[in-house]
DNA sequence: CCGCCTCAAATTGCATACAAAGAGGCAGAT
DNA sequence: ATCTGCCTCTTTGTATGCAATTTGAGGCGG
């Protein structure tokens, strides 16, 4: 998968319900898969991320087969590559829920997503091309203006693109595949992030030591600065108490 | 997917040609599923893994299904979850190979792997349990004495208990997930790996120095001497060169 | 009164039939 | 002779029907 294949920042759907599978017609030179059970995969991982499904939802083959008028076989298909990524849980004969992992386990995937994020933070500081620490500046530029205009919705879209610019700055497409997985399987548990304001800017000058290291070509003050951010970040974050059978 | 999911060491299949699903019979404690869709995907797992399908072979849904006496449906679903876990590529209408990644592409999943063994063992030597550090000293032990014997066949089912009881050591499931899966994922192409048996010893020279500290709760020097440990093993690979498209 | 066993309903797993999309070959034109 | 366009054939994608398994409920026995 690459790393827009990942439905980190799918565009709006908006509030249609309409029970239509949408059309994923990005400008992308590969035209993707033009298959139902690509279309659904992307869909319901997009309804994963952004909550319309919450953690420990049944995922019932025919009722979204109905839903989105195909029949249960690629409706399956789907689903078990959503269980291959992690956001969907299912066991045999039993069915498919939406991914609910337990507290230890969130924990596990935070910790994880730090220890990530700092490695790319790490690499990129060694290793970004010029004009990708000029872009990455630009978009930290952009996100100082955000935190002041105070728009936690545009903020967390370009947010999303400063870490994921971060990713690519590793080189490595593979470790920065690996992240944004993990920040996808995150991302369920996130919903309140930006809520209160006053992160906006904390987040700011979290990410303002992160940008300075890489500029600097500080390997070890960048990871450390990722690290700290992420793990900031963590304890923001209102995590659903879950129970687990 | 659980440490024990993955298809690192599948008893031996033997030489048995019988186009017949192996039956899975483990002693584990949650018998896992029973489809025929998931001993698919363990078995075509465990060939590609030990290299009885070459990188690059083409996967026809029809052969595979007569070869095993199912109906594609439970072939295609294996296939995708293949595809999910990074073992298989495929494209629409076109059919699915054996992934073949690009040597730019293996060089990332290197340093990957050496990055994640090498945190894997730092937080080991921070968190590992008194009783497990124990085991992974007599898991090393045996290793040692492999290393005269100069079983390769042997030596290769002990080494990968000894990564996986560091994995273990991390005390972080995702993160011991993440490291045995890019390490299944570059097993195809590791194949000669301790062809040659003056490289058994070296490996147990290395894997001291990353026991040592780990004893120590040296968590810097652990990760260091894994990482260079990967590196060096990394350096005795025939990385097959393969053209990509 | 509690627990176990049996049975039925619902849901997933699998098989088969059909449709659609690439790939390759052949024919005709340049 | 070569290139291009069409046609066919192979292979994958989808739909639908049937089989198997789980699970809950109800009855029977202790």
């Amino acid at each position: 998968m690459s790393l827009d294949d990942l439905p980190t920042r799918i565009p709006q759907a908006g509030l249609e319900s309409e029970p239509v599978v949408r059309r994923v017609d990005r400008a992308s030179p590969q035209a993707d898969k033009v298959t139902r059970a690509e279309e659904l995969r992307l869909q319901l991982a997009d309804e994963i991320v952004r909550g319309v499904l919450a953690p420990g939802s049944g995922l019932d083959e025919t009722d979204i087969a109905r839903r989105f008028s195909v029949s249960r076989t690629p409706v399956r298909e789907a689903l078990r590559q959503l269980v291959a990524s992690g956001l969907v849980e299912s066991r045999a004969h039993r069915g498919a829920v939406v991914a609910q992992p337990s507290i230890e386990r969130l924990t596990e995937m935070f910790e994880a997503m730090a220890e990530l994020e700092a490695l790319c933070a790490g690499l990129a500081a060694e290793r970004m091309p010029a004009a990708d620490r000029q872009k990455l500046e630009a978009i930290h530029e952009e996100l100082r203006v955000l935190s002041y205009a105070g728009n936690p919705e545009r903020f967390h879209e370009v947010n999303e693109r400063f870490h994921n610019a971060i990713y690519a700055g590793s080189q490595n497409g593979y470790i920065a595949e690996m992240t944004l997985a993990t920040r996808v399987r995150v991302q369920p548990f996130r919903r309140a992030q930006f809520r209160n304001l006053g992160r906006l800017a904390k987040s700011h000058a979290e990410h303002d030591r992160v940008v300075v290291a890489i500029m600097r070509g500080d390997k070890a003050g960048a990871a450390a600065a990722m690290r700290a951010h992420i793990e900031l970040v963590r304890g923001e974050y209102e995590l659903y108490a879950v129970s687990h059978p």
